[in-house]
DNA sequence: TTTTTATTGAGATTCATTCGCTATAGTACT
DNA sequence: AGTACTATAGCGAATGAATCTCAATAAAAA
């Protein structure tokens, strides 16, 4: 399996683009986030480590990675955009705990019926889908239980 | 069943707001259109008619229609939120065109199953799922089939 | 090297949404 | 009806994420 930073290069060959060293240290400290991110997070973790690149290349860098498959737009809350590396990981969705925002993952072994399904009823060519259930984590349920009761 | 005024009423007498002819007004609006709106659209609509509200108006009421179960929040994209009036009608799903951008609303009888697959798996307490997917439409498919032959 | 031109950083700009202010108008209680 | 209380409306200003501008820089190709 080809490593993030050669799909990245292959895919800047391909679009005729440069390698500049800025994208490529934006592209490594995604690989390092464990979990999920935001432009204001990931800049800052950058910036505490003193390497120094602007926001507006991470706003540039981003649609490229999203474009070669490297990473993808988890959701859309705080006002912001929120993002997750997904080269390498299988293709999952997210359980959202409504009260403490933790996030649970799980792949959907279903949802390709559900896609076929689709694609015969309405004759779409399906590409892609996007699933998140919110909830309450087992904790937040708990902490909710008793407060109701008392 | 209660009509939609109906419900906003009852919600607001039990938030102790005031019952105000703006937002009354913006909620038949909603329930009049037909498909998905944003704000800038909802806004223009009503200015067209001659009613007189503030954007900031429907900024506020949005959110009251939301906690009463009458609108929700569909997608966020083009740089804002898109909206849809959902009581009094079932829940469903949205098959969207990445080309044209037409949307086609699907049930899923068996996303039910899922959530209580996942009570069960994460212990969560699952309160709501959202689900999109994309591809091509039939005639977006057919075109891009054709612009391929060629 | 030299040339070409994509990319960068910093600041300005855009645009959806929120906020602050004051006048107004719902609501409740005479 | 009249009065008091205060939530809400409208307006314009403020906010903040994302994009754009532009001069300086540095990849890539020759
Ligand atoms: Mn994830
Ligand atoms: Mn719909
Ligand atoms: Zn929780
Ligand atoms: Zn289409």
């Amino acid at each position: 399996m080809k490593s993030e930073l050669q799909v990245f290069q292959d895919y800047i060959r391909l679009r005729e683009l440069r390698r500049t060293p800025e994208r490529e240290r934006i592209l490594r400290e995604i690989f390092e986030i464990h979990g999920h991110f935001d432009v204001d997070g990931l800049y800052l973790q950058l910036k505490q480590k003193g390497v120094k690149v602007s926001k507006a290349s991470i706003y540039r860098a981003l649609p490229l990675f999203i474009d070669c498959g490297l990473v993808r737009e988890v959701e859309f809350s705080q006002g912001h955009w929120h993002y997750e590396h997904i080269y390498g990981h299988s293709h999952h969705n997210h359980l959202r705990c409504l009260s403490c925002g933790e996030i649970q993952e799980f792949e959907n072994l279903f949802l390709h019926c559900l896609e076929e399904q689709l694609a015969k009823e309405y004759g779409y060519r399906i590409k892609s889908h996007h699933l998140q259930v919110e909830g309450l984590c087992p904790a937040c349920r708990q902490r909710e239980d008793e407060a109701g009761r008392s």
